[in-house]
DNA sequence: TGTACATCAGTGAACGCGCGTTCACTGATGTAC
DNA sequence: TGTACATCAGTGAACGCGCGTTCACTGATGTAC
């Protein structure tokens, strides 16, 4: 009821949802100036506020970069879900779905990106459980492509899911931003899809050839 | 000639070697703060000199840090090189040797490591040429592997560079730094042993099983 | 429905601080003769 | 070997600035009766 205004912003003295929008103005700080690039002041400008009123809302700057970690770790673990669904019943479908989301999140989400992994080590509890979240979808595709083997020659399906989680996020790290495409003369994507195919085969996941 | 004080530290109202004290100095304060954690004054004041000096040497912080970064390449393909050495006549040893140096150094020299990857996208000429030493490694590693697979079954060796280089770089961001151990219960050395195995397996360079 | 009051979520002025940067300077070093 | 001078690599004082943080305050909102 108290959200009647939908394009809201400002509606006077009170801000409304001052809390959401210092989380949006970071975003976009990050986006332009690196996970450092930016004040505690600044975001307080950017959201149109005083500098002194998102001290009612977050004790310092870490703590509005830890939710900004928080909630990019969510919309991860959202955008990782949907592809997962896209793949419907085929288990192979998905689990490369899954994997080419990783990327594009990694490309068109780079403040987000930047927030969850560039931003220090003080990883809060609820940063962790909404990382976990996301980790979680790329677990379950690994699973469903694991299902139908023997089970004798099953790999140990964390070991699995980690290596995937690997293989995209070094890819993304070092090939799936702008300006480093220059170091590598393939796409990102190909790349992983490349690279993905290979370590499948290894495990016996896939036909050789 | 100048340099007859090994241990040197200052001499006088001239420093000896300010530039490299700098270097030196930014590293530590990186290992102990982050890429950002530190100001221009600051780094002057860990090498024992006025705030005006460093512009002597280095046009900003910026500058500073590239620095850092291009030293971090260069120890990096150093530390690289050596393992490949070791590795004697065998291939396969010598590139296990590679990518187990890869997350040493990415383990001991943290702070190298954050210059050269966390520290945003001013990447100069120098850098990039001390980082391309570093993957020349890498690809010649994987090289030495893939020489005596047949022509038609050998894969594209930049790709399988790219790859490797990625499975390392993706480990060693995840897993391999002191509070993200607690997210995997498996030692990344073991992890990215475990994944390069499997991918080698996939490329038909590894016997089944 | 109206009123009184508590609470919430902002303001804006103020403070001390350290930063980046500049400047004229000066001590140390190197070199020509 | 000595001297004069140019150059190098520092000093330290100064500046304006924006930051983080606090504080008493006040306008808006919610709720009990």
């Amino acid at each position: 009821m108290a959200e009647d205004d939908p394009n809201s912003g400002r509606r006077g003295y009170h801000h409304g949802n001052l809390r959401e929008a210092l989380i949006a103005a970071v975003k976009d700080l990050i986006a332009d100036h690196g996970p450092s690039g930016f004040t505690f002041s600044e975001a307080a400008r950017a959201a149109g506020v005083s500098p002194a009123a998102p001290y009612r809302h977050f004790k310092d700057r870490d703590a509005l970069i830890a939710d900004v970690a928080e909630q990019g770790f969510t919309a991860f673990a959202e955008h990782l879900e949907i592809a997962f669904e896209k793949g419907g019943t085929s288990p192979i479908r998905a689990f490369e779905a899954v994997t080419r989301a990783y990327l594009t999140f990694a490309a068109e989400e780079r403040a987000y990106f930047t927030a969850m992994f560039q931003a220090g080590p003080p990883q809060s509890a609820e940063v962790k459980k909404a990382g976990d979240r996301a980790f979680m979808v790329l677990q379950r595709a690994c699973e469903g492509l694991v299902r139908h083997v023997p089970e004798a020659k099953r790999p140990p399906i964390h070991m699995m899911a980690y290596h995937v989680w690997s293989i995209c996020h070094g890819i993304a790290e070092l090939f799936g931003r702008p300006g480093a495409q220059s170091r590598a003369p393939i796409e990102a994507a190909d790349l992983l899809e490349a690279g993905v195919a290979i370590y499948l085969r290894g495990l016996g996941l896939l036909p050789d050839g």
